[in-house]
DNA sequence: ACTGTTCATCGAATCGATTCGACGGCGACA
DNA sequence: TGTCGCCGTCGAATCGATTCGATGAACAGT
């Protein structure tokens, strides 16, 4: 329709050799005309890219998935911005798919979400030679991008905040027990951070198991409120419990901040979703998804030229809300 | 490696024609050996089929995005266990994107999700002659497929409650007023059907707008309450206001159900996540969403000899979690 | 011994884009 | 006027699968 050929019409589209004004214009009016949009099989086919970024969910049963949509968003709206799509694989056996993916060539590269140490995933996405980047920290980093908030300047940070204001005696409420065992780094890393912190400066600390799933979670804070009267300061470091927290606190009649001092590690949606009235170190999923794609859009366009891989820890700042004195 | 051609080899991966059992172990053995793995580009270049279905999120700012997820998430399930994967697009113009995934080809079928009357989304799917399917019900759905809630059942399911435990005033909460002026034809129905059966059967029933953002819920819901004191029974429709009850009615000192029963529709998840103690008609998004992918699916094998489009309710029963008397 | 089937396999065309090398036309320069 | 180079365009090969028609072997029937 435009009397050209079919390269012509392709240099046309993608600019890479120069081609006159008129012809383009004919280009452009049959393109139009003809509502013509390039296959994208086809596209794949010829030059093995496919504009689409894998999105490896995990879910565990005992954890919060609310908070994952906070990551997940984020992403596909960056990976958009920078031209590319989204598919989101959230199958239980997430080594298979992620192979699946990348073998089958249906994705440029992988994100790996909520990665824990020893994820299987991990090392399928070493087998598969794929950029890939990690939101999560596994033991292992070697040669791979991974991204992650900086959980133990977070507790630290939180710690600090209220011994400063005097404090002496106060409980960590963290992830349950499995999900320590299970290989989640960012509960040690928060745990262990907030212990020695205490540690040196001189503040007691008792550490404790949270729960993630009602009713256990108010039965496992009742209980730690009762056996630790004396604490005037509560750290909580536990997504599900932490949501509960202001109802359960009410039906004690406990006052924040008259009777307890409250702090916690969430993002500003989560805060605004469950009505969360705590002064709270502000997780940033946003900008960790948004990291975590530009580094691998950059893997995949130019593979270890891109610089070393290694581990970004993204810091977070203390917002106030009052919960504290 | 295995000494035959690829034709046979693609016939004895798909089974299309028969094939000896000898030169089925020779290919088997080979496609070990050498990794292989089709490739997903050429495959679809070929067959004109992708194995991917497009998901079409649309996020509100005036919603409440949790609650999201609960679909999201069987939705991919389903879709693999059929066979499919899922690319999700979240931009925020939603025509634009499904225009772009079905005409070039990178999806087979599509599924619109929180749809609303007069979303410029079900236009661009007529456009697209692609199999598509609805989750949320618009006002036109001549020649769609769509799968929704059976709001006005449960509407009068709850009223009906009430009523029969001897209530005859009681206060609805619906979504935000501009949910209502959007579009959002769930709120409509619900409200539609409480108020008319309401006064069929003799129920002085008020109906409010809810809020979906703090602290404008707080101050909401607190009015509405205040304004409508001699009310004794309480319907939520609305996830944000009915996940910040708990807590209010407890700092305003009213107990469920002595002083006020209180019903609401609400999915499992959502009631453990908010740890939400009402009795309530159980949505279920993984239903929904199962049924809207088999739907689909069905659509895309078989076109319209799949049986008539058409719109299918999904009713839900009550659970009773002790919350009314 | 010849014809007709069935079964397993092969060769070649095809899907729709990208890209490389080639080529004709034209202006600049000697 | 002849040569060189550049610019814009074209033709053909290519990516990796699927699929249709053809082919040869084995075997049964007359």
């Amino acid at each position: 329709m435009a009397g050209v050929s079919r390269s012509t019409v392709s240099y046309a589209l993608s600019g890479k050799r120069s081609i006159s004004p008129e012809t383009r214009r004919r280009v452009d009016d049959a393109i139009k005309e003809l509502k013509f949009t390039p296959n994208a099989g086809a596209r794949s086919l010829r030059t093995a890219q496919t504009g689409v970024l894998g999105l490896l969910v995990q879910f565990h049963e005992d954890e919060f998935a609310p908070a994952m949509l906070q990551y997940i968003l984020p992403i596909t709206e960056t990976a958009r911005a920078l031209g590319y799509d989204i598919l989101m694989m959230t199958e239980n056996d997430g080594a298979e798919a992620l192979t699946r993916a990348a073998e089958s060539g249906m994705v440029d590269g992988l994100i790996l979400l909520d990665v824990i140490d020893g994820d299987p995933r991990v090392d399928a996405l070493r087998a598969t030679h794929q950029p890939g980047v990690l939101v999560g920290l596994p033991g292992d980093t070697r040669g791979l991008d991974v991204v992650d908030l900086d959980f133990a300047a977070a507790a630290r940070n939180l710690v600090d905040h209220l011994f400063d204001l005097g404090h002496r005696d106060v409980v960590l409420v963290s992830p349950p027990r499995h999900v320590f065992d299970r290989g989640g780094t960012y509960s040690w890393r928060f745990r262990d951070a907030a212990v020695q912190r205490a540690s040196e400066i001189g503040l007691r600390l008792t550490a404790r198991y949270g729960e993630s799933q009602q009713p256990a979670i108010d039965a496992n804070l009742h209980e730690i409120l009762d056996e630790s009267p004396d604490a005037t300061g509560l750290i909580m470091h536990n997504d599900a419990s932490v949501a509960a927290l202001p109802r359960l606190l009410n039906e004690r009649g406990v006052r924040v901040p008259d009777d307890l001092s409250v702090v916690s590690l969430y993002s500003r949606d989560f805060a605004r979703w469950f009505s969360l009235p705590y002064t709270a170190i502000e997780s940033s999923p946003g900008l960790l998804g948004k990291v975590a794609i530009t580094q691998l859009t950059e893997r995949i366009a130019h593979g270890d030229d891109a610089g070393p891989h290694g581990t970004r820890l993204v810091a977070a700042e203390i917002v106030d809300r009052g919960s504290t004195r």
